[in-house]
DNA sequence: GTCTTGACTAAGC
DNA sequence: GGCTTAGCCAAGA
């Protein structure tokens, strides 16, 4: 179904350890959709209040969080990654240190049962 | 039904 | 380093 893409992303956000970020196009990539990395921010989008999906690990190719700069979502975002060890220099994430790894995350704890 | 918009990215200037 | 263009595709107007 339709909704299967997206809980193929959310899925996706799931297995991103804490301390790590990963950029929409990554989990499009691991989420098997290819360069629709515009879906992972639909689906981010849509994401309901409260869920345990830690969204706020999700970050563009830039390294930095796509949300217009003093939002809600953005600030929460930032405190979440910053709270889990992520380092923000000059409001950018340095991708070449928090870059979520899945062949390294994979080979230390296993698939998630796929 | 079409048109626009968007939590994107890669490539070209 | 920044701006533009093109690709992709789903949801809202």
């Amino acid at each position: 179904m339709a909704n299967d893409a997206r809980d193929r992303i959310w899925r996706t956000v799931s297995r991103i350890p804490a301390g790590a970020v990963a950029t929409y196009g990554q989990v499009a990539r691991e989420a098997r959709l290819g360069r629709r990395a515009r879906m992972v921010g639909r689906a981010l989008r849509a994401l309901p209040n409260g869920s345990d999906i830690p969204w706020h690990r999700v970050v563009n190719a830039r390294g930095e969080i796509s949300l217009p700069a003093g939002s809600e979502s953005a600030s929460e975002q930032r405190s979440r990654l910053e709270d889990e060890g992520v380092e923000f220099i000059g409001g950018k994430i340095d991708l070449d240190r928090f870059r979520w790894r899945p062949s390294v995350d994979e080979l230390l704890w296993g698939p998630p049962g796929e």
